[in-house]
DNA sequence: TTTGATCTACGAAATAAATCGTAGTATTTT
DNA sequence: AAAATACTACGATTTATTTCGTAGATCAAA
């Protein structure tokens, strides 16, 4: 599946929260943040939706959408394509440079040397 | 300064690699891994001059083009808007994610455990 | 049952990004 | 010094992405 554009990301990260919505649910969402007609909206998701990006329910009047894709999957090509094209396919560096911007709670920084030792041990 | 695009970013990587080049050196990197046409990297290199994000020595007849702005800076927002678009957020959910991708080795993890200590002392 | 609100479909325009050919000069090779 | 090669400049085209108006159908309210 190719990489979503920033609008489909948008409305995919709507999606995936809600699980399951209504053009309208969307579009309200995306209009807290973004100025942007209703009709605009609609046909991103149609076209989503012919791209093979989300499910449609038809069965009512008013369709109701749902992401094909996982949040996982695409997270993870969009590091792996972040990663290669700038950080030279150093995960470690991409790591910090995220923990940097956003500090980690205490209970993160737990999780994560959970997830680090958990790396080590495979490593063997 | 805007985000640099995809193409952008390919020719950023490779004038941070080498700090200063021609275009036809940059294209002669960029064709190793991509179907592209001489003038089309100089026109797009053109194009970075003319938006400032490149820096051009006219002195000689080959001019010689180097980025404005670090590597650094550009990671870090990219990393903020992937953080914010495709993550919620989430540093510590992204760096996972990124080290589930490409496993960091044992001198790397000494390094992001360091890290992570030092984020921790200056939390308090 | 008319009026108004809400939906979908869809064409088309606006914008952004990427590609490339051609012209004109300078430089190097034969 | 003629021919081939290497550069820049730049217009124009192509392709991708985003935006939006209009039409027609359905539903809800007056």
């Amino acid at each position: 599946m190719s990489k979503p554009t920033e609008s489909e990301l948008e409305i995919l990260s709507i999606l995936w929260e809600l699980k399951d919505a209504s053009v309208r649910q969307v579009h309200e969402r995306l209009a807290e943040t973004k100025e942007t007609g209703y009709t605009t909206t609609l046909k991103m998701m149609q076209l989503m939706h012919a791209k093979g990006m989300l499910l449609r329910d038809e069965e009512n009047r008013t369709h109701r959408y749902r992401p094909v894709v996982h949040q996982g999957e695409t997270q993870k090509s969009l590091v792996k394509n972040l990663l290669s094209i700038a950080f030279g396919g150093s995960s470690t560096s991409l790591a910090m440079q995220a923990l940097g911007q956003e500090k980690p709670s205490k209970e993160e920084l737990k999780e994560i040397r959970a997830f680090l030792d958990q790396l080590e041990k495979e490593n063997r």
